[in-house]
DNA sequence: TCTAATGTTCTATGTGCAACGAACATCGAA
DNA sequence: TTCGATGTTCGTTGCACATAGAACATTAGA
């Protein structure tokens, strides 16, 4: 049973933030999770072990980005908008649209759920 | 003499940009600098070595954020704040913000100059 | 109950960075 | 020219992370 807990939202830190986001691969990801609707970690699709990317994603629940919610086997992942909003605004709307703009996470797609 | 070029407007990436300010004491520099007037090397009141706070600032310059001059044995460095704000609308003060909101970069202080 | 699917964790490797002190290079001033 | 000030670079240390594959745990299904 793996602990899926995101921070409490006092505890999300500026820095630790900029670090989640400071991959090209976590950006693709939260890009793909922009539209505030929950994935699942199946449809995450990004070009590295799966391994890999669930460390990644583990650092975005770390830094307070995404809350990932268990359900069977399954996981599923949602952008924390409402929180991140709240906490630093403006700078999330920015951050899409930079990366948006500079093409930055493009290599994260979205599989199709089956 | 040392190498001190800023990248091409077009080379600053947002992925390095977020890893520069991803720690607090380069975001606590970029707070000294964010009213656009240069500093002199020695007027940044870090807690760390000097060799620290160069690296700090080689990091700065390197991922775009900063521009340092030269002028005899001093340096003197500024906010690249138009290239940051055309390339990124809207992140340096949302993070700007954020930092002042979290007390991120407090320890970096402003020395009066001599 | 056996099997396949789903993620996590473990182990290992290479890389990068924050930190320091010491040595160095450069330039202005005495 | 000698000295002091100013930063940079070098060598080192410790730590964090991106990456992968392999092993594992859990649960759904057959």
């Amino acid at each position: 049973m793996p602990d899926h807990t995101s921070p409490a939202d006092t505890e999300i830190t500026l820095p630790r933030l900029l670090g989640a986001l400071s991959d090209p691969t976590r950006l693709g990801i939260v890009r793909v999770l922009s539209d505030g609707a929950e994935r699942g970690w199946g449809q995450l699709c990004a070009p590295v072990a799966k391994s890999t990317l669930s460390h990644h994603l583990k650092m975005l629940r770390e830094a307070g980005v995404t809350r990932t919610r268990q359900e069977g086997t399954r996981c599923y992942v949602t952008l924390r908008r409402e929180v991140l909003d709240a906490r630093f605004p403006g700078l999330l709307p920015a951050l899409l649209s930079a990366a948006v703009a500079d093409h930055v996470g493009e290599h994260v797609t979205e599989r199709e759920a089956m």
